[in-house]
DNA sequence: AGTTCACATTGACAAATATCTATGTATGTG
DNA sequence: CACATACATAGATATTTGTCAATGTGAACT
């Protein structure tokens, strides 16, 4: 996983109903239509942020019947926390301006 | 930090050049003309993603002299993992469909 | 077969975004 | 004072994005 690969995946984050929309995955895995119910989007907008939210890696798509069951990606989500627990905010290094 | 705030930091890291410049300064400290070096766009490009990196608070500006000084803030590099971390991949709960 | 439900696709459009050139503003130096 | 350096601001532009209404598709049910 790249640093273009995680820049696609906070482009995804970046929109505040995908967000939410993540952190609803995070309670488990959910269809579509209930997370419809959560927002106030149309469900051709949902269907949009869901296919964003998909192509970056970040959720699964199991299709069942007529459902759509949605899931946060256990890898493309590790991936992602390992990248940003390794940024570091101590000043070591320091500019070499001057 | 709420979850605005965390996805206006999302898309703060959606480009890849911003990105990357947050990498350099997990670093350590640099001044702007040394970030500069590190990418192929223009100064005022430059200056147009600094602003986006602070205004969303994960990026400090300390100016001396000449030169703008930047670096991660601790704080809210730490409110951002802590939110990230705290995203799940298990399968709890499941959906209520049928 | 007809209907309903869940979801995708297709345009359309206004708003936001990334980038540039040109120019302005401090700050330091000869 | 004149000039160079570091950075910001303004304006322009092409591209991307979020959203919707309308429509298509496939599965289930009567």
């Amino acid at each position: 996983m790249n640093t273009i690969d995680i820049a696609v995946i906070c482009k995804a984050l970046g929109d505040s109903n995908r967000l939410q929309i993540v952190q609803l995955l995070s309670d488990g895995e959910k269809c579509g239509c209930k997370i419809l119910e959560a927002f106030q989007i149309t469900q051709p907008t949902l269907s949009h942020h869901m296919k964003i939210l998909c192509e970056c890696g970040l959720v699964n798509d199991r299709k069942e019947g007529k459902w759509h069951y949605y899931s946060l990606n256990c890898e493309t989500l590790h991936g992602f926390k390992r990248f940003i627990e390794n940024l570091s905010c101590v000043k070591e290094g320091g500019c070499s301006c001057l």
